[in-house]
DNA sequence: GGCTGGCACTCGGTAGCATCGAGTGCCAGG
DNA sequence: CCTGGCACTCGATGCTACCGAGTGCCAGCC
């Protein structure tokens, strides 16, 4: 463990170096850091910090940057966590006010909301509704080979599949009639309606083949995990990137992560489950996320965990005004989901 | 109208400046753009170009770079469209025979498609279902203050929109029971179903004042208008943005306009609506794409106007590629959209 | 033992300067 | 009207000198 001086020099260090990206020397640490020792005490101290991998010397005369370690000992050391500023907190409350509509358009918003508090870049993954019961199961017909099914559940998430009848073995080979659409689309509505969304969903027979091919293809649709789901994803202020870093080639590969919204989930899924609240640099399991920082914070529906938010941004972030950021966010969406 | 040999150099130029990004001396003119004639003849040729606005000199003795009026003339002067690259027509083809399952999915891949085809951003407007007639209807309560319109509309779109019941009036002030909610919903689907889905669809009353409430709230949902949809864009290869430019700044404001999904859509259906195929800088009519060029193309399904997609990249674009690209994918997309 | 002032040293950044060369404009002659 | 020739421009490149922020270390002090 650090001793109070070295803590307070590497905290002032981390400070300064997020704020000017700038490496910084002794001299200013001991104008901002509010130890009251010399410079040459200082510089010992931090030539100490380096050796134990908090800091780094980008060349020898030049002051000194804060590693993974020392970004990681800083946010562990944060204390009490800090109040939004107040006209953030003004943005927050007055969104959540307005925000009404569809699901998916708010947590989009959200995202968006996530960048804007933060000027980086804001994830959302949405809610799994895999819990939820089944409010209504529908079959409507379009073509003679092609239908979609629409299952509305409790939490007013609305899923919708097409299935194409083509799929659907030889009973189904030349097409099906509106009939026995609505057949399937009734027998559908009295199994499952009631019943929690699976993959495993028991459905009796009819007895007429064709109508049991359809139900049996309209389940399995159902049945997809909605984690797979990639319209669950919703990244904001994706632009806000490019102002984060100066290599340009970082923006890219970061806003290429960004852009494949199965491996953002996995990453946010990967540091929610190692109990991570924040993920530096390696951290993150990501090469091309060596400079980035990723913070995160599961929220709830009901009380039942629904989903994560998160923001993405350079290691140098500003760690107190994200996480203040996510953690009011989080709860506020979570109390404004619950509350419908 | 310039002549021959001038239209050879201008096109010569652009050409090279496209390739290297580098101001393009007389030298390489002669070399690359089959006039046979000496340096200081293009030299002159160049002056006069330079005078009459398809030309510009970053500074006095630099080589030419192509002005907007210079890419202009050449995208009109282009001849015969470029058959695409074996492997990106191997890619599309691949693609179009894999697609399937979500019409938005579907989308969402293909403006990653015309990314990856043009190392562009590719973009996607989806369908705009004004034409449609339903072919399901339903309400779907989900607390007594809460519920859904789902509607099922003859191009395969599945509609959703959320009721807040406490918008409804005074007879909906106390909630609403499973029952009149059924009741609305066979209501709307008794009337609805089969119609044409507008912003005026007239729905006769019931008698019983709740239920005619909840229907108004949900004829007023369905009826607004799909084109406000934000849903209904997809941007894919975004990435390629930061790859595109040099300046930073450029990338961010670039990016921040396509996080903008209104101005998007806004954008791809102004340079429609002006007949053009290609907008190239201030032509765009957005300030932040002074830099950048806009190549689009509406697609249809069954022959009638249904969306459209393009690619934004950088003014220095490789017009004929990019154009081949965005022909191609519209019109596999016209077909894979209609065969269904 | 730990802190401090002092000092020599390092090395990236900047400014000044000469040089280079790609490119131009122009002109006189074919 | 085209061309070879030529003087000129000006960004890019490379060199040198220098500055200064910052370091490491040491001898001395509390």
């Amino acid at each position: 463990m650090l001793d109070e001086r070295k803590a307070a020099i590497l905290r002032a260090v981390v400070e300064e170096y997020i704020d000017t990206a700038q490496p910084v020397g002794s001299a200013h640490v001991v104008k901002s850091s509010g130890v009251h020792v010399s410079s040459a005490t200082v510089r010992n101290d931090m030539a100490t910090l380096e050796l134990e991998g908090y800091l780094s010397q980008p060349h020898t005369s030049a002051g000194r940057i804060p590693t993974e370690k020392g970004y990681r000992f800083f946010v562990d050391n944060l204390g009490a966590p800090t109040a939004l500023r107040g006209s953030d907190a003004v943005q927050v409350r007055s969104f959540f006010d307005q925000a009404h509509g569809e699901i998916e358009q708010m947590l989009q918003d959200t995202s968006r909301l996530l960048g804007d508090l933060t000027s980086y870049a804001g994830v959302v993954v949405g809610a799994q509704p895999a819990e939820a019961t089944m409010r209504s199961v529908q079959v409507v017909g379009l073509t003679s080979t092609a239908a979609v099914v629409v299952a509305v559940l409790s939490n007013g998430a609305v899923e919708k599949h097409s299935i194409d009848l083509t799929q659907g073995g030889k009973s189904l080979a030349g097409g099906i009639g509106d009939e026995r659409v609505g057949a399937a689309s009734a027998h559908l509505a009295a199994h499952l309606i009631g019943a929690v969304r699976s993959g495993s969903m028991p459905v009796p027979k009819t007895g007429d083949a064709a109508t049991d091919a359809l139900c049996a293809l309209a389940v399995k649709a159902l049945g997809t995990d909605a984690a797979d789901d990639p319209d669950q994803v919703f990244v904001g202020g994706t632009s806000r990137i490019a102002s984060a870093f100066d290599a340009i080639e970082t923006v890219r590969e970061v806003l290429g992560i960004l852009e494949q919204q199965y491996v953002v989930v996995t990453l946010l899924r990967d540091v929610i489950d190692r109990g991570l609240q924040v993920a530096i640099g390696t951290e993150t399991g990501m090469a091309p996320l060596a400079d980035c920082a990723l913070i995160v914070s599961p929220y709830q529906i009901e009380g039942e965990p629904a989903g994560t938010i998160g923001v993405l941004g350079p290691a140098r972030m500003d760690y107190p005004q994200a996480l203040a950021a996510v953690a009011v966010v989080s709860h506020r969406l979570s109390q404004r989901l619950s509350e419908a």
